[in-house]
DNA sequence: GGGCATGTTAGCAC
DNA sequence: TGTGCTAACATGCC
């Protein structure tokens, strides 16, 4: 599921819990972590993570790109501040359920809670990760800014050092951190840009267009609760408003040309040959 | 069975 | 050093 507008919902629940009746995790005292899959704990290893988190409480929850990082104080005297950091890759969930419901085909790692809850990682693929760092900067530090925070003058500066195809600049996560596969090819497509132009070639005003642009598409993303569309994530909105990504033949809502699909650093990457010229 | 998948990283070549 | 290619991670759906 996950893509900045996907995480930061996610973030917003763990926060907040959920009109379906979910309830926020910020406050609960961790009891014990359960971890049924030790490759997915990062960092330290797998049981002194365990170790370490029993008895932590849940200060705070909050999202770097598409890093969950969950805020915890540290169990007895003299606490000390603890984080969580969570990254669900291509198939994780991270939801509080009541303990009877944690233990699932795919959960990967349990948090036991205070009042017969648990926090649960699903992740049917086993590509997600978690760590237990003192500092989040062990693990995020050397991500670019975050997409949504980011100033247009800072986005400039830094698209000005680059000189690769667009499509894969906006996938590294060390130059913007929170855009993926789909929210790339909506925001090149939004922007009018081919994702093969290259960094370098961009006018003033197509940098203008590149940075509105992903701003757009991801504040509609979050605001539509992210996107669901497979097996994986139930939820969001925000695949009904996909104007190319996975629709390959189907018409441009803007200029009714069929959509086309290349691969660039393979991945699948979808755009309007009308609207979204290449460069010449 | 083959192809596809919202992500990241290592190794390699230029 | 920057860029991009390939393979790998592991599983499930169509």
């Amino acid at each position: 599921m996950p893509e900045l507008p996907e995480v930061e919902t996610v973030a917003r629940i763990l926060r907040e819990g959920a009109p379906n009746g979910t309830l926020p995790l910020v406050g609960r005292t961790i009891r014990s972590a359960k971890v049924l899959w030790p490759r997915e704990v990062a960092s330290p290893t797998p049981h002194a993570f365990a170790r370490r988190i029993a008895g932590s409480r849940v200060q705070s929850v909050g999202r770097y790109g598409k890093y969950l990082l969950i805020g915890l104080r540290g169990a007895g005297d003299g606490a000390d501040a603890l984080s969580l950091l969570v990254h669900l890759r291509m198939s994780g969930r991270l939801e509080v359920v009541s303990r009877s419901e944690a233990f699932t085909p795919h959960a990967r790692l349990v948090w036991l809670l205070d009042d017969d809850l648990a926090l649960r990682f699903e992740d049917a693929r086993k590509f997600g990760r978690v760590w237990l760092v003192d500092d989040p900067a062990e693990v995020i530090g050397k991500l670019g800014p975050d997409a949504i925070d980011i100033k247009y003058e800072e986005f400039v500066s830094r698209l000005r050092t680059r000189f690769g195809a667009l499509k894969p600049l906006l996938l590294d996560q060390t130059f913007i951190a929170g855009i993926g596969n789909i929210y790339a090819d909506e925001a090149l497509h939004l922007a009018r840009l081919h994702p093969l132009r290259t960094a370098d070639s961009l006018s003033e005003d197509e940098a203008v267009r590149l940075y509105a642009a992903i701003r757009q598409v991801l504040l509609e993303g979050i605001a539509a609760n992210g996107a669901s569309f497979d097996w994986v994530y139930p939820g969001g909105k925000f695949q009904e408003n996909f104007k190319v990504y996975g629709r390959t033949g189907q018409r441009c809502p803007t200029c009714d040309s069929p959509i086309r699909r290349i691969i660039v650093t393979q991945r699948s990457t979808h755009f309007c040959p009308v609207c979204q010229p290449p460069a010449g």
